[in-house]
RNA sequence: GUGGCCGUAGCUCAAUGGCAGAGCACUGGAUUGUGGCUCCAGUGGUUGUGGGUUCGAGUCCCAUCGGUCACCCCA
């Protein structure tokens, strides 16, 4: 076909033969949502510009240069508004809970939702423009153990799709009260080495000098000796996090620290965390990552909450599942009917036996019949079910092939079990 | 946004600057109701696109688009 009307770029087809990967995973977070008490809800693809400038903060990255903005229409002031795809979901959670006054609502409310996210990126290996969470939201809970079930949560869910263990980073970045200090502390000391900076460091150091931490290309010698964040947190940051660790500790999740996990989203305060693959831990094998952010309810407009929440990406959770040799649950056996009769007959047999629950591929061609079995075999059907012109079928056993003839319809599905 | 590598059939790949091919897959036949193996045949291409050099370009040059990997950073 033409290059011009290729998928865009950075996005993929699902085909069918990745479909089941998909599906154990999906699987897995539907059922553990549900175990957790997580509601499910569903937002918007596409939200105001400004939501997430505001909400993830104009110096991140996801908004600074990966925001994939929707061209607006033609007409109403309202329709010319800055729109852009989502690249995460919990600024669109966080906005429908202050708009739907949901702070009304028994809390804490544990959220849910699953679906495209999208960024604006060069493609590369496991970084695609449009990519898929798992995303989960907990808004009224303080903590600290909420934290650490989530962390379990997370961690549950890689070992339940069947990656296994996952390594765990765990930071605390602390909150308003002690923040500016450490930020002032930050400015300080890489303020004195400018020098070793890269460019986007230096700018990042007005902006938001946490971000320098995780610039790779960073100095190892300057990064071991910068101000850490665990040492400069205040009294109540401090029990928090003791309180996180205190509760991972009981339910027996391995974690590490992380000095320089400081997540590229502004909006995170106190536990930051991020997963992943074991013996895999480069900067871009993330399989999910998350944290709290307890202004920023406020900071869209609804009054003062906590929160926290994950994302877990599902396009690389199924790559290591692939890549961790993860067999898939058989998929329920298929019959397949065929024959040279009239095809409405073969039509009544399948809907006989769908009735019955089975899986069933009706063969309606006017091929003959040696290919139909030769089609039923390669797409795996386990039986064949022979119709001719009269009431009566065979019933094939197309890895043996044993066969039962002269079985009435009634008959049939007793024998494909 | 920067850089490396790569673009030939649905897939994997051939073709010294000289007739665009093979295997797999797909469809049909060998086989007048019975598959997997075998054999035969067929469908399938603007060689990513546009320029240039040349008697002649899949091949050489330029541009462009795309893929891929890495950087940046995230899922």
């Amino acid at each position: 076909m033409s290059r011009s009307l290729a998928a865009p770029r950075g996005t993929r087809d699902l085909l069918p033969e990745e479909a089941p990967w998909w599906d154990r995973a999906e699987a897995v977070a539907r059922d553990l949502a549900q175990r957790y008490a997580f509601a499910r809800v569903e937002i918007p693809l596409f939200e105001r510009v400004e939501l997430f400038a505001r909400g993830l903060g104009e110096s991140s990255d996801a908004v600074e240069k990966e925001m994939f903005r929707v061209s607006g229409a033609r007409g109403s002031d309202e329709e010319r508004s800055d729109w852009a795809l989502r690249p995460e979901p919990t600024a669109g959670i966080v906005r429908a809970f202050v708009e739907h006054g949901m702070h009304v609502r028994p809390g804490p409310l544990r959220l849910t939702t699953s679906g495209p996210m999208f960024r604006y990126d060069r493609p590369q290996a496991g970084r695609y423009r449009q990519f898929t969470q798992w995303d989960v939201e907990v808004i009224g809970d303080a903590g600290p153990a909420v934290d650490a079930e989530l962390i379990e949560l997370a961690q549950r869910f890689y070992r339940e799709v069947g990656i296994g263990e996952v390594v765990t980073r765990l930071n605390s970045i602390g909150d308003e009260a002690c923040r500016p200090a450490y930020r002032a502390a930050l400015v300080d000391y890489f303020g004195a080495h400018q020098d070793r900076l890269t460019d986007d460091s230096r700018r990042r150091l007005d902006v938001n000098p946490l971000r320098v931490l995780d610039d790779r290309e960073l100095d190892p010698e300057l990064a071991a000796g910068a101000p850490r964040s665990l040492d400069h947190l205040c009294a109540a940051c401090r029990e928090h996090f003791d309180g996180v660790r205190a509760a991972l500790d009981a339910l027996g999740c391995a974690y590490q620290l992380d000095h320089r996990l400081v997540r590229g989203l502004d909006y995170y305060t106190r536990t930051s965390f991020e997963f992943f693959p074991a013996g895999r831990e480069g900067q871009q094998d993330a399989l999910g990552g998350g944290g709290r952010y307890d202004g920023l309810v406020e900071l869209l407009g609804g009054r003062p909450t906590p929160g926290i929440g994950f994302g877990i990406g599902l396009d690389r959770t199924v790559a290591a599942m692939q890549a961790a040799g993860v067999t898939l649950p058989e998929a329920p056996p298929l019959v397949a009917v065929v024959g040279d009769g009239p095809a409405a007959s073969r039509l009544v047999v399948a809907a006989r036996l769908r009735d019955e629950g089975l899986a069933v591929r009706c063969d309606g061609s006017t091929r003959k019949l040696a290919r139909q079995l030769e089609s039923a075999s390669k797409v795996g059907a386990r039986w064949a079910v022979i119709v001719g012109d009269g009431e009566r079928a065979t019933v094939k056993d197309l890895a043996s092939g044993e066969q039962r003839h002269e079985l009435g319809f009634d008959e049939l599905a007793a024998h494909l079990r």
